[in-house]
Parts: structure tokens; sequence; C-alpha cells
DNA sequence: CCCGTTCCTTGATCTGTGTCAAAAAAAGAA
DNA sequence: TTCTTTTTTTGACACAGATCAAGGAACGGG
């Protein structure tokens, strides 16, 4: 698949005159990251945004003793870095490749010139930056006013979703880092786990995840019922 | 203080023509809410953005329990609940008046008429998307990496800087907002104010501040040292 | 200025989750 | 397969901060 193509279905581009499109596209850099490689770190210099070809990357914070949070993990079609482009100078976040991945870089200047003359782009890009508003305020609620089983099973129920609804799926990412995405650490994702377990609501082989009992999660999503 | 000259000086409207400005005036509503007043609820269909013409406002999430979570005090100049513009249907949080306030409501529809005709306007609103997005990333990592004291410590030398750095000045929200703010409890903000009054790092009477020492302050905040 | 209400402080205690350590399991390399 | 490395699990323990409770201070209306 050429890159014209792939951009033509995101939603960022839509309702763009194809020869606009073309005319962006000319303007962009490829590049390829392997597996655990530093795509940008906090406040770098930056100059445009990415959109992920290929792959999976995670947009994190650390602390100074390397306690990481993951605010966002990135697939295939989603940007990221938007905001260097609004208020640029400086990435907002560290970003790491968690498999091989291809992005395409877009450099702000130029956007900007799009933006002016397109309002259908300006309209689509203000779309995808109030929906990261959304799950940001989301992520807000999620570490301040939510315990780890609830986040857990908000997860389980959302990932099942994804695989179409099937009540076997495998966990996309590994428990650690699923732990850095909820807020939390990789042993406590495991002792809830296994708690979900024993409470007969789900069944954990390595990655491989059966919801037993979907009404009783969405209780404990919700926070009107704890776990054990 | 007349509407259009108020939303004249506003970063979300510079740049725009004053005939233009006069259209968008005429299709606001001003609203007057009291003390503790409800803006409006969480998941209640939105149709339009806010701008506050004086006063405070909070936005803030409610777990089960009514624990409660500030996402954003909103001051005079100030929009909220942008992203019902673009993502419309709901409000994406509660909003209550801190003060005896008033607000400027812009209907969705106009709004998106004239992003369409005025790139400007549009360019403005995705920089201060953008910037609320930065803001709710750094309160992602306040409630992860960081602790109770590191979060006062620079709410404390923030407030000093809007008081223009003058080293004694009064908090601008009650203690009990201040703490739900910060994602923790009154009594937490008390303990913790109270030990870095025995550290001889500040004074407090009452709703003063007196930072005795900044560097140590500094210090807490970015994580560098701890308390006591 | 008084009195009721709200807000703040302080102490005692509880608890969810983090930390540290070590063994077990899984994934990759050779 | 076998060896090595990485990831996950489990246990024992520590601790920051929440909760509960009660007294004290500040505020605001009459």
């Amino acid at each position: 698949m050429n890159v014209v193509n792939f951009l033509a279905r995101l939603p960022l581009f839509r309702g763009l005159p194809p020869r606009e499109l073309d005319d962006l596209s000319k303007i962009t850099t490829l590049r390829s990251f392997r597996q655990g490689e530093t795509v940008f770190v906090e406040d770098e210099p930056a100059s445009g945004f990415y959109i992920l070809f290929s792959g999976k990357v995670k947009i994190f914070k650390l602390s100074p003793e390397g306690k990481e949070q993951i605010l966002h993990i990135i697939e295939p079609g989603d940007s990221f870095a938007e905001i260097t482009v609004f208020e640029g100078g400086k990435y907002p976040a560290n970003a790491e490749a968690l498999e091989q991945s291809r992005t395409v870089f877009f450099p702000a200047a130029a956007l900007i010139r799009k933006f002016r003359s397109d309002p259908y782009l300006a309209m689509n890009m203000m779309g995808i930056l109030s929906s990261r508003l959304r799950e940001f305020a989301q992520t807000i609620e999620n570490l301040s006013l939510r315990g780890v089983p609830e986040r857990l099973a908000t997860y389980l129920l959302h990932l099942q979703g994804l695989k179409n609804g099937a009540d076997m799926f495998d966990l996309d990412i590994k428990k650690g880092v699923l732990a850095n995405l909820l807020g939390t650490t990789g042993e406590s994702v495991s002792r809830t786990l296994a708690r979900m377990s024993e409470a007969g609501l789900i069944e954990v082989h390595g990655k491989r995840i059966t919801l037993l009992k979907r009404r009783p999660l969405e209780e404990i999503a919700a926070g009107r019922r704890k776990l054990d």
C-alpha cells in the first residue's frame, strides 16, 4: 500500500480533494523504528507530527525515579504529537516503538498552510484533538477516582469490543505495558487478574483471556460492585 | 464592558475582523450563575461552548461514591466545553460556579459555520485545544507519578507566579477545592502544608501563604528532594 | 456583634497498592 | 531441543494517603 492510499482512508483527511492529499503526501517523510527504539523524547525540539503506518508506539511520561505512565498507545492510522503543530517548540512526552513500526512525518509549517486553505482539514483536526481530550479526561478520572480492578475490568471489556465481542481473546500488549497504561504495576495487574480468576469471572492462560461472566465484570468496571 | 469588547481581547478571536466578531456576538447568550449553581452536568446533551465572563467555574468528574476530581478551574476569558462543538452530543464532565459567575454561550452550529469561513479562528481554536491537551497530560503525570507534596509545591510556586512573584499571597480557592484539584483530600492538603511549615519552607495563616525558602520548594516540586 | 454554618485542622486508624525478592513460566536465540 | 533472557507470578512487607471522628477557626447573615 502506498502512502497516499493509506492517508486517504484516515479521518484526518476525510473530505480532502485528492489533489491536495497528493500535495501533502509529497512533503512527508517515512521512517522506520525497531522494537524498543525511541521515536522522540519529551522536551526535545519538535517540528511536526506523525501518523503511524504500521506497528505500535507508546506515548509516555517518566518520573525522576524512572516510573512510567503511558498516555496513549498508538495504533496504525492514529496521529501523534499533533500538538507540536499548534503550540510548537517541544514534544510533550516520550514516544517509543513497542514493535517494529513505520511512521509518516508531517512538517508543521506545511500543515499550517494547509489548515489556512482547507477548512475541512482544520475541522477534522479539531475533531481529533477533541476526542483525545475526552480520552485524557477519562484517564484522569481513572487514576483519581477508580481503583485497579475497575480500570482493569474496563480494559478487558474494551478489548473484547475490539476483538468483535468474542469471549476469548489475547491481550494485545504485554502485561507490564498494560500496567503502565493503567497507572499501576505489573505485580498489581497479575494479582488483580488472579483475583478475577478466583472469583470465576475470567480465565487466564498466559496472554489468553476468557471472559466467563460479563455482567459482574461490567458492574466492577462501573464501580457498582467490588471484587472478592 | 460589553460583550464584543470582551471577546475581542481573547486569544480565541485574535485576528478576527471586527465585523465577524460582531456577527458572532449576536448569536451568543449571556447567563448568570450563583455560587454553587450547576452550569452543566456530565453526559447531558450539549450544543455549544462557553466563555467565562466573570467569576470562577470548576470542571469536574464525580465517582459513584461522590468523590470529586477537578479537571480545570475556569477563569474569566477561558473557554470551556469546547469539545462539544467537534464531537458533539454530551458534556464531558460537570461544571459548577465556585463564585457568582457570568458566561457567554456560543451555539455549536454557528461556530462551525465560522470555522469553515475563517481559518484564523480555526487555528486559534486548535491552539486552545492543544494547550488544554498539554495541561491534561501534566495532570495525568501528576496523579500517576508525583506525590501530594510535589503537586502542592508546584501549585504554590505556580500561584506565586500569577501573583507577580510576591512571596506573600492568598490562596485563590478554598483548601478543600484545591485538594480536589490536586487529586487528594482536604486533610492531606492541611497536613502537607503543616509539614512544609514545620520544615520552615512556608508560613500559613488561613489562606495567606508566605514562601520562605523558594529553592527547597522548587526541589520538592521537581521531585529531587523529599519533604521532612 | 452574635450565632449558626461551613471550612479547616489534627489525631488515630485503615487500606490499597507499591516495593523488594525470588521462583516459575514464557519467549527467543543458538 | 537446550540454553539464555525476559516476563510474569507470588509472597512478605512497607507506606502514602484515605477515612473517620472531633474540636477549633473562620465566615456570613441577621
